[in-house]
DNA sequence: CACTCCATTCAGAAACTATTGAAAAATAGG
DNA sequence: CCTATTTTTCAATAGTTTCTGAATGGAGTG
């Protein structure tokens, strides 16, 4: 495995954090677990990366509670070993629904309470726009849903999103 | 309408910002057009969003970027009038295109370049799990494609989605 | 219970992002 | 081409997030 790739990987995991709400050092850790064969240390971590002590402990408590990592322990070492989540469905629906429930929950209720208090035939036009940005938001809330449901109704889905590779 | 109701709106919209990349203001500005009857003049949201001029215009450039609101003339009058995207779905993937060419693709390029690197033997278990999140991060990608060719097809996935929406 | 080793916490520093407001540029009308 | 009005730019500032490292805590060991 070249080093080159690895850093490369690492780096634009990092980047792709923003996406999934999490930030850079927690990404660059995460994507460090990924790539490791054995259960790593914090040190490891720590000199690998170029993260202070401090903040390497404090990412891995905030990928724990996200649960895409988990502490392992190794007989005769005192020392706490970090592994990533095996099960890859179960990692990408953690995140998920963390963000489902900080961001766009709140969002989708505002807007239904809205669009109960506003009279249609005040504004034709913006009623209509809201509806429709409601309606969406709806239908992906359901989908999200489904997705988080549990792991085989997940499998069911990605078969479903297969559908629209290219052939 | 109820102005608490319009307000709670924009703000909740402001903060679901964080998931599309766009920052607080530029979201309540985009949130008071969506909600706004008639074109808007940037002195009006200015006042009404207790944001300075300068800001709203640079928020409104890059919103008009976006492509997510439109100028609009008004004969007779000097001012720039701004409206929202009408086409809620244009809006939507214009919005989802910009994250995934920024964020998502240069992930899934280093994801694949590493694997391309990397000898099966030399880590089965690591080679395992980049396999499994490339083939999750292509299919997504594929899929996302799909919603982004264009606007007959991302109707279809709408109609797609709504399979999952509870009977 | 004293010692060692590692993990955690947290206040302050550094880095980064968003916002302001004054100045400059653009636009239209006379 | 001058004036009035609106938009845009940009340097300075405010605000926020992330990171560091020294201090503290805790767990195992002789």
């Amino acid at each position: 495995m070249d080093s080159d790739e690895l850093n490369r990987f690492i780096e634009s995991w990092g980047s792709m954090g923003i996406l999934w709400g999490i930030n850079r050092s927690m990404a660059r850790i995460h994507a460090f677990l990924l790539i490791s064969e054995k259960p790593v240390d914090s040190e490891e971590i720590s000199t690998s990366l170029n993260i202070s002590r401090g903040n390497t402990s404090m990412c891995l408590k905030e990928l724990r509670n996200w649960g895409v990592i988990q502490r392992v322990n190794i007989s005769g070492d005192r020392r706490d070993f970090y592994t990533a989540e095996p099960d890859t469905w179960k990692m990408l629906y953690r995140i998920a629904l963390g963000r489902k429930t900080r961001e766009f929950d709140p969002a989708l209720h505002a807007l239904r309470h809205l669009l109960a208090e506003t009279d249609t035939a005040e504004s034709e036009k913006v009623h209509e726009r809201l509806t429709q940005i409601e309606e969406i938001l709806t239908t992906m809330d359901h989908f999200i849903d489904r997705f988080l449901e549990n792991e085989e109704k997940s499998k069911t889905i990605l078969g479903f999103f297969k559908n629209f590779a290219p052939r």
